[in-house]
DNA sequence: AACACCGCCTGAGCGC
DNA sequence: TGCGCTCAGGCGGTGT
């Protein structure tokens, strides 16, 4: 499930070899991953950054940009089951190769420094395709695109947090999964910044007090930033460019733990379900009772 | 305006 | 062994 630290560990592990890189003839396999587009915006799409240099990358939440020296940019959105990987290009393609959507050719600078060796493909899998390119004439254009998001999650601080969440009635959860609220977390680093913080998913976020907030907004930084040092959490499908999966999962405390003890105070942990997600919280570290009013919320049992 | 909910999509895991 | 069912959830669209 890429959420932001996924998607930066991911971003990280194409620079090295993609910044610099000129990517060459694209393959586009499934032309409704790259866009829906008309006019000269399908153009666009239908060239998906073909013949560019490669000049940066750039990430907001859970999206990536890949910026050419042209002007052109790409943005990538890993959805549920997305990935982007570095190729050689005499591997015969595996069992999946109905799932890579999109293939390029990248001719990459001399390999000073750099893992590996150099790449000769590089591709887009999305098996669930909830996950998808977009083609934008510029950068400028990215950023209109990423105006509706929240500020970024990695580097969230107290103050910015409480103007976001102030007079949000919904569930903490529920605002925390809000890209437009903030931008980069997920089912898995909500439930984990909460317990960290000690915030009952189903807290009014709106009536979190400034502890509570300043808490919070530690948490979302401190578990992000780690589990990108980490490389992300694999569940099954992420890997970076690499084809290397993630370790964060052995840091989770309540993620995928329902019924299981906390590792804090030892109670079961409860499992619910919060705006159609799956939510595990404690009820000994993270409670309900000292605010006033509950925020409504689908409180059915898995 | 704020928020809930549906549907998209595939593969894993389960009961029978 | 294999079938059908449920679940996983990011996100855009739509309904309340």
């Amino acid at each position: 499930m890429p959420e932001l630290p996924e998607v930066e560990h991911l971003r990280r592990s194409l620079d090295p070899w993609l910044v610099g890189a000129r990517l060459g003839a694209v393959e586009i396999r499934r032309r409704d991953v790259a866009t829906r587009a008309t006019g000269a915006a399908r153009r666009l799409a239908l060239a998906l950054l073909e013949d560019a240099e490669i000049v940066a990358t750039h990430r907001h939440g859970k999206q990536i940009a890949i910026e050419a020296r042209d002007g052109r940019a790409l943005v990538i959105q890993l959805g549920m089951t997305g990935s982007v990987a570095f190729e050689r290009d005499d591997l015969p393609e595996g069992a999946d190769a109905r799932h890579r959507h999109v293939v390029w050719r990248i001719d990459c600078r001399r390999a000073a420094g750099r893992p590996g060796p150099a790449p000769r493909r590089m591709s887009f899998r999305d098996p669930r395709r909830f996950g998808g390119l977009t083609a934008h004439p510029s950068m400028d254009s990215v950023r209109t695109a990423w105006a509706p998001l929240g500020p970024d999650a990695l580097s969230i601080d107290a103050r910015t947090l409480a103007d976001r969440l102030a007079g949000v009635r919904r569930p903490a959860k529920s605002a925390l999964l809000d890209q437009g609220v903030l931008a980069g977390v997920g089912n898995i680093y909500a439930d984990e910044a909460l317990h960290a913080a000690g915030i009952h998913p189903l807290h009014p976020a709106g009536e979190l007090d400034s502890i509570r907030i300043q808490s919070l907004a530690r948490s979302i930084q401190r578990i992000l930033a780690r589990a990108v040092r980490q490389g992300g959490s694999t569940l099954r499908d992420y890997r970076d460019a690499f084809g290397q999966p993630g370790t964060a999962v052995q840091t989770h405390r309540v993620y995928g733990r329902a019924g299981e003890p906390c590792l804090g105070c030892g109670r079961v942990l409860e499992g619910l379900r919060i705006v159609g997600r799956a939510t595990v919280c404690c009820p000994g570290c993270q409670d309900l009772s000292t605010c006033a009013h509950r925020a409504t919320g689908d409180r059915r049992h898995r």
